[in-house]
DNA sequence: GATGAAAAATCTGTGAC
DNA sequence: GTCACAGATTTTTCATC
């Protein structure tokens, strides 16, 4: 289904996204418009999603991130629905995961700094439904962020 | 610093990414010039580091992801910087996030099964230097990924 | 059905107002 | 902050294999 030059496309379109076609192409060695027609056949199938800005949150003044580990109460059979939901809306909170496991949900929380992520902390975290438990790391570096798919 | 029109901006370029300057001024009520020099300002003030193109893995074949807690040997004082050195270079290993606390790293590690997980463990996560310990959690779900961050 | 070359449409960036 | 233009880029068309 995914050729080797489908592979060699992603893999380039990972590492320099803005780079123009034919500067693509010249480097992979096909035409223009055979390439153009290969990524849109990767849009259509699904893979290639479009591209996505990337933004320095540390930049506009983000400073702090904090993985939460949500145990929730499995009394309640809406724990997860009810949690997620509410979860999602707060914008601080910039990932979540569900697991399999002892651990429910991982949060990623940003803030500005420790007296904001106090704030959202207690307004809005410890205000989500059906918490059980909560564990909290101190972010210090994102070493790698998805910047490389084994394609 | 950052007024209202770029937040706008930012929280576009975030959302809806594949969208034209012509088409994006068009829904913030701009012209496209003006737009374009606002995004340039944003560009040199670090804040938009540039595009990603977003590839699917999961259409990619990888339905399997797991995260990892490590804590490391902290008798080596080199510990840490080996450790990030080699798992790094493992292409399944998407994500590398350290801490300040009890737990050290958080690797995420996709694969495409089980099997393929379990090989990926054993030749080239538990060969990683410095482990002292591993933890490991079966993600089922990404609800959110970074698509909105606080802007 | 896939490919290459070139035209057509579209987009981006810059300079004038 | 707007308008208009030149250069670059993407997309479509058409002939070909």
């Amino acid at each position: 289904m995914l050729d080797d030059l489908d592979r060699r496309i992603l893999r380039h379109l990972q590492g320099n996204p803005s780079q123009s076609l034919p500067e693509l192409a010249d480097r992979l060695g096909l035409t223009t418009s055979r390439l153009s027609r290969k990524i849109d056949k990767l849009r259509e199938g699904g893979i290639l999603r479009g591209q996505r800005a990337v933004i320095d949150w540390q930049a506009l003044g983000y400073a702090v991130e904090v993985s939460l580990r949500v145990t929730l109460d499995k009394t309640q059979s809406r724990a997860f629905d009810d949690f997620l939901e509410a979860a999602r809306d707060i914008p601080e909170v910039i990932e979540i995961q569900t697991f399999l496991g002892q651990v429910d949900v991982r949060l990623s929380v940003i803030a500005k700094d420790m007296t904001h992520y106090q704030e959202i902390y207690r307004r809005r975290i410890l205000t989500l439904p059906h918490i059980a438990d909560i564990e909290a790391l101190m972010h210090v570096a994102r070493i790698k962020s998805d910047e490389s798919l084994p394609i």
